[in-house]
RNA sequence: GUGUCUAUGGUGUAGUGGCAGCACAACAGGUUGUGGUCCUGUUAGCACCGGUUCGAACCCGGUUAGACACCCCA
């Protein structure tokens, strides 16, 4: 039992030392990171559980890569010159002086990974999946955090469109098992691949275009002209968008190889019952896609926060280091999905509510209590008993803060005859029974459907 | 990185220059071994620093923190 100071019979020198001290929390989480309180786990937990469902359903295994990585990592892959890499990441040195990062998206370490474990020589493609946590310095806002959870999967080794459309297919079920499927609509596009007459052609032509005009372009985007001009097509800063109507369009530019691989991924999505729009000025902030890109965006919201996104990033894994590989996948953001959830009132099934309780009376009795608990738990009960607590009433009182259904009562009385007292805490009607029958009892009360049981070797999600 | 707004017990709030209130929560009681409802009590607050004023939670300046939006993304 903890010591429990009690204010009333504390000494006035103990409390205004204490008041003195006293100014606020003493700490608090650092600025756009939180606590994920029990009631929002249940949410978090009910999500990863539909995720890992829906993942081992089409064959994917789940990965983890580190929460850290050597920066070259990210930078290589997500490109130097876009916002995650030039102003969101968290990087630090170690104390040998390398340059380490925490991981601002999921994507470059599982490709690292697949890489370093020689995965190519697995059955191809390799389907992974993870539910991680990353970071990002960014300000923080409304679904936006410095800490921040997604689920993301990802298909390395094969080409073909129809990959695309199951993988968009396998995100679009996940929200719908979620309840939030309809909030969200499916904006793709396509951005060519790295073919010389293909996306390098047309990164030329817009650079062309742009020649001469930069004194009417913003200042972000006269400096990511040079580098990264497919940026300059979403800018959102009026002029910019005026600029970007009239400059040439990626849709006519692709290659034929892109414009069939496009058409057919529509078509399949058409088949699947994917609703989309087809989008041209989306482009995404990474430089390591290729053909297909896309992000669900809420209806509410217009253009608002993407819920997830992804794309086909054909050329990473050669960037990477490795052979050339095709691969696409997608991330989603778990606060924002839970954010989703509670705004549409979607209730997820808990299993934290308890069964029974027990309330003792007596050292004898909470002896008793003791092994009876044990007994109950085994069985798959969820129990709990206030072992603390002195008085009854202070005990059914916590019971009732449990909201149990039934209380298991013993007293000096029910151990000298060898039994327990089971009490309807809804109905508020108790009966009493032999000692040895109190397992049994409570288990019929509860339905043998509700027990919380688990056999070793049974595979728990 | 830019902008807007906000800051009163644990939570939600009232208080427009004159004693900081209420509700919920928490804790303790309401006499024998029975919870919820009810009653009583207790704990606990003006984010911080400075200025104006006889007097500041309130007006002013700054700081810090937070929320929201832009940007970008999940």
């Amino acid at each position: 039992m903890t010591p429990q100071i009690n204010p009333n019979t504390m000494t006035d020198e103990a409390k205004t030392a204490e008041e003195s001290q006293r100014v606020g929390p003493p700490y608090q989480t650092a600025k756009g990171v939180h606590d994920i309180l029990p009631d929002d786990h249940e949410f978090f937990t009910y999500i990863k559980k539909v995720v890992r469902h829906r993942a081992r359903q089409h064959g994917f295994r789940r990965i983890t890569t580190p929460t850290f990585e050597f920066t070259d990592v990210f930078n290589r892959s997500i490109g130097d010159t876009t916002d995650i890499v030039s102003k969101e990441m968290y990087t630090f040195q170690d104390r040998k002086g390398r340059s380490l990062t925490l991981k601002p998206e999921g994507t470059a370490g599982v490709v690292r990974s697949y890489l370093q474990h020689n995965m190519q020589t697995l059955p191809q493609p390799v389907e992974l999946y993870y539910i991680e946590p990353h970071f990002r310095y960014d300000r923080p806002q409304k679904g936006r955090y410095r800490q921040f959870w997604q689920f993301g999967l990802e298909v390395i080794g094969e080409s073909d469109s129809a990959i695309d459309a199951q993988l968009i297919h396998l995100f679009y079920t996940v929200l719908q098992d979620l309840g939030v499927a309809d909030q969200f609509k499916l904006q793709i596009n396509s951005i060519g691949c790295s073919a010389k007459n293909c996306r390098p052609k047309f990164v030329v032509d817009l650079q062309n275009f742009y020649m001469g005009k930069e004194r009417n372009l913003c200042e972000e985007c006269s400096y990511r002209l040079p580098k990264n001009p497919l940026r300059l097509l979403d800018c959102k800063k009026e002029d910019c968008t005026i600029l970007a109507k009239l400059a040439p369009q990626m849709r006519n530019y692709l290659c034929p190889e892109c414009k069939e691989f496009h058409g057919e991924l529509l078509l399949l999505l058409k088949g699947l019952g994917i609703d989309y729009v087809e989008n041209d000025k989306l482009v995404r902030g990474l430089d390591y896609y290729t053909k297909t890109v896309f992000e669900f965006w809420d209806k509410s919201q217009g253009a608002q926060n993407a819920i997830g996104g992804g794309g086909r990033y054909d050329g990473l894994i050669e960037i990477m280091g490795g052979l050339p590989t095709p691969a696409v996948g997608f991330a989603a953001g778990i606060e924002r999905i839970i954010e989703n959830m509670k705004a549409c009132g979607v209730k997820v099934p808990t299993k934290d509510d308890i069964h029974v309780f027990v309330a003792q009376l007596g050292f004898n009795a909470k002896q008793k209590a003791l092994l009876l608990m044990r007994e109950l738990r085994e069985v798959g009960l969820k129990t709990v008993g206030a072992l603390g607590k002195g008085a009854i009433k202070n005990q059914l009182r916590v019971a009732d803060r449990f909201k149990v259904p039934y209380c298991v009562i013993m007293g000096i009385t029910e151990v000298r005859d060898g039994t327990a007292i089971i009490r309807d805490m809804k109905r508020g009607s108790q009966k009493i029974v032999k000692y040895e029958t109190v397992v049994e009892e409570v288990m019929k009360l509860i339905g043998a459907e509700n027990l919380d049981t688990y056999t070793p070797g049974e595979v728990l999600y």
